[in-house]
DNA sequence: GAAAAATAGTTCTGATTAGAACAATAAATA
DNA sequence: TATTTATTGTTCTAATCAGAACTATTTTTC
């Protein structure tokens, strides 16, 4: 078996983007007074009319127990609101408040701005190569994964 | 200014992978009783005659405050430890302990083993390509950072 | 219909994270 | 040399993270 001798520099390389890219957008998001979690919460409810809490932690990529956190603080600051779900007891549907609402209209469209910037220099079919590249990566761990899970 | 509509498709992927990524190597790592980042520290200690705190921390992406409590676990559990500098009164190397370098001669090249399934369908140029890519949006987020430090 | 299995959220734990404030030391400057 | 500035590592805070245990409610199965 003969591995590559460069597959560790690949996914320092990884993680390195993926600091970098988290850095940026936070020194954005910080200006709001809310963290990347948070922030992540309220545009992926814009524009919905609210959805269930597991559908929101999929979305986001939020583990539940974190995600009851991140709402509860959303909840203080009037952003959000838990709303009970009528046909399921278990349930509840996590929508944004007319102030998380107000600030998400407000800011949605810079914050596109500022991440946008970041591709300034890409052309559509750059942005497409690239996210084919990951997309490769991530289903090769996840198949890979899949294996390793019931070995021999 | 037109933004690609596709943007942030490709940074839900970015974040994606990196986390699946993390979860792969985790599923590893936590056999051995250590987190990531401590083994992290380990690995990138190993076959080394210990190196100075910033060093590590810039090598391992771990933040000074947070590197502070990470090795301090790891001096708990027997297998690092620090030496003052003889140099440098502020200064401190990390190194493995005689526990720790038998830990990572052991543990290493299995690792090694385990993430480069991960490539099994990886040509060496497929690699190639996707470090480009990366490192190709790394330096793009670099550089827009430092744009936005000393706006207008 | 009753018992068993699955699901939704919460709570808890230990660790990591970024960031700021801080102490101690070293280096630069005047 | 004395003062200022920079650097090293620690400590602290608030938040996130994964994972496990737990409660309350479905849903499944028999």
């Amino acid at each position: 078996m003969d591995i590559p001798a460069t597959f560790p520099t690949v996914l320092r390389e990884l993680l390195r983007t993926h600091q970098a890219f988290l850095a940026y957008a936070a020194s954005h998001v910080h200006k709001l007074d809310l963290t990347l979690p948070q922030f992540d919460v309220i545009i992926t409810l814009g524009n919905t009319p609210g959805m269930p809490y597991k559908k929101l932690g999929e979305k986001t990529l939020i583990t539940k127990g974190t995600l009851t956190g991140v709402i509860s603080r959303l909840e203080d600051k009037g952003l959000v609101q838990r709303v009970a779900s009528e046909t399921d007891g278990r349930s509840q549907s996590i929508r944004l408040t007319e102030a998380g609402n107000d600030l998400y209209e407000r800011t949605f469209s810079e914050h596109l701005l500022f991440i946008g910037r970041l591709f300034a220099s890409y052309s559509p079919e750059d942005i497409h190569a690239l996210e084919g590249h990951l997309r490769r990566l991530h289903e090769a761990i996840l198949s890979t994964q899949k294996k390793t899970q019931l070995p021999q």
